[in-house]
DNA sequence: TTGAAAGCGCTACCAT
DNA sequence: ATGGTAGCGCTTTCAA
């Protein structure tokens, strides 16, 4: 191939088939109202002049942009060790490809900067629909673009008022049979490792441990906040060792902040699981490569992801989304919980 | 906010100032030949109204997608523990967002898909440019888009012939620092897990690793082949372990195998690092999270997007780019690396 | 400095 | 079934 010949549009595809160019665009967009002989011919034409149509034509003409846009709202450096992110994005893609959509990704430092993002994507029509994730309480970004008639899917968003269709996968019953576990296994005080209380996923997975607790009789008492970060994980390791109510399990709100938890117990001498079980949430894969492997609630955000984007695309064509509810988070027992320790008394 | 109020467009904005459409168009895009009296009109106007340029119309007047794409080849559920990934992404972000433009992000399970993928992008001129990564051996990519004229931008393409400017970071001299350190505390047998033969990058953190033997007088022989994995690390541990010629470190292409490697070590009883030293590459953080935490090159994958996306958008605005080299990737001693045994003789 | 108008590539409508 | 044509929202000449 030589320089850089412009590429043929459909105004060349139509003059070489001898046909209009409304005909050749029915053609090749299956539309009716053609002879099965043009259509046929437009085609032949078409693919022999590599014709490929240009989304800025297209776009222009119908009003879409063929793509949807995501905001991952991170530290720079923390994105490597997300752990919905990959999936979720995954499935995403898998659906949004064969329709010919393209995802349009952002990253943001913070919540004003990600809403700020949201904004400017809707408004310059740059895609025609959002993604939405890790919900705030008061989640600001709601308003802004509900105001804005845009098109969005959550993923796991509250249940109750909630502006947009949500795609969501519950935990709490894999949460309460993660507690049952531990209480066979003899545990009495869980304590409880949380997300920050600004999001609505730390709340519920908060209210679920709470919950399964007092079912069993117990006292959901030893509350040690997190950041869903590793470090915040080490810390509230820190806190647990000099907390006097001598929890013997915890349930970490992801599992990140769990390996934390586990690393700096080993450091501080107290072993797991043979001291303290521990249970994280998410499932990443960093759980089956540490040692005592981490029993967890596993996810699936590759799923959360392809019927998010199969629920926006049904959105942007207008039709009215309904919620939908993937299969439930299922507890995954690993190395990390083990029965209480017989010196504990309660 | 009441209902889809269709948004304004320049026309209402040079209608509701009074003046051409033309004079609008300059007025907003810092064009000269306006009165700075029309312009400031235009613009308090302009943002009054809410106006935002459409992308689909600047885009194909003036023949820019405003977006760049960049493809990633991965299974879909490893994509979560890959390391480069987030880091590379966010760099580029971080250049593009300023500059108006977006990321187009597609996956992709294989190397035909992608490569019909980054086509597709930039023949329905949906992106304006391309990032490549992991480069392979007889790249058939290369080909596919140079015939087509496509500004793209390499992360770590091969020195010495290649079509396209690349970023590169250089890892041969923390690979020969690690070797030295190695050889300092008395190891004579370093064997090397290796990456897919398939990848550029494999045969270069090889082929370092072998000179760097070789200039200490020491036979780079204890070649385990590897696959970047976590399983494939497991794997090439047991075959070390097997192996009779007795090496006490090694160097793994990548952190995640050397992980595995670490942690299938130790199921078989091997300790490390008492009987053997394990040094990674990339620096993910996971590797500060297990135990012991792990000796590692350090890279700067953020940096690398960071750059490649400013060369992109110069090499999109017709600059002859020229290939930049960011600072040299770095030795880090961790845990996971101490003194040959004792009680192996060579 | 300003305005008018052409045209980017496509869709969609309306005649024929 | 087919062709002509009016835009979509913007940039970019070119006259005035």
């Amino acid at each position: 191939m030589s320089k850089a010949s412009p590429r043929a549009t459909i105004t060349d595809v139509a003059r070489a088939a001898g046909v209009a160019i409304s005909s050749a665009s029915a053609a090749l967009n299956d539309r009716p109202g053609v002879s099965t002989e043009t259509r046929v011919r437009v085609r032949a034409v078409a693919d022999q002049l590599g014709y490929v149509p240009a989304l800025a034509g297209r776009s222009l003409a119908s009003k879409r942009a063929f793509s949807v846009g995501f905001v991952v709202e991170r530290d720079y450096d923390i994105i490597q060790s997300d752990p919905f992110f990959g999936g979720f994005i995954g499935g995403i893609e898998e659906s949004l490809t064969p329709r010919g959509y393209a995802l349009a990704l952002q990253i943001s430092q913070d919540e004003a900067g990600s809403e700020a993002r949201l904004v400017e994507l809707i408004e310059s029509r740059r895609v025609d629909g959002l993604f939405l994730d890790e919900i705030r309480i008061n989640d600001s970004r709601l308003a802004a673009l509900s105001a804005r008639n845009a098109p969005v899917v959550a993923a796991n968003a509250p249940r109750g008022e909630f502006p947009f269709p949500s795609v969501r996968q519950d935990g709490t019953a894999a949460i309460r049979s993660l507690v049952e576990e531990l209480v066979k296994l003899g545990h009495r005080r869980i304590a409880h490792v949380t997300g920050p209380d600004a999001y609505e996923h730390s709340i519920e997975r908060r209210d679920a441990w709470a919950s399964a607790m007092l079912s069993h009789g117990l006292e959901p008492d030893v509350v040690i906040p997190g950041d869903f970060t590793y470090e915040g994980g080490e810390h509230a390791a820190d806190l647990l060792v000099e907390d006097d109510r001598g929890a013997t399990a915890v349930f970490c709100a992801n599992d990140l902040s769990a390996i934390g938890v586990m690393n700096r117990l080993h450091r501080r001498g107290v072993r797991v699981p043979e001291d303290i079980s521990i249970v994280g949430y998410d499932d990443i894969s960093l759980g089956r490569y540490v040692r005592p492997t981490l029993s967890t609630v596993q996810t699936s955000p590759r799923l959360l992801g392809t019927v998010a984007a199969e629920m926006l695309l049904a959105a942007i064509e207008g039709a009215k989304v309904q919620d939908i509810e993937v299969a439930p988070a299922a507890f995954v027992r690993r190395e990390s919980i083990s029965t209480r320790p017989a010196d504990v008394k309660h």
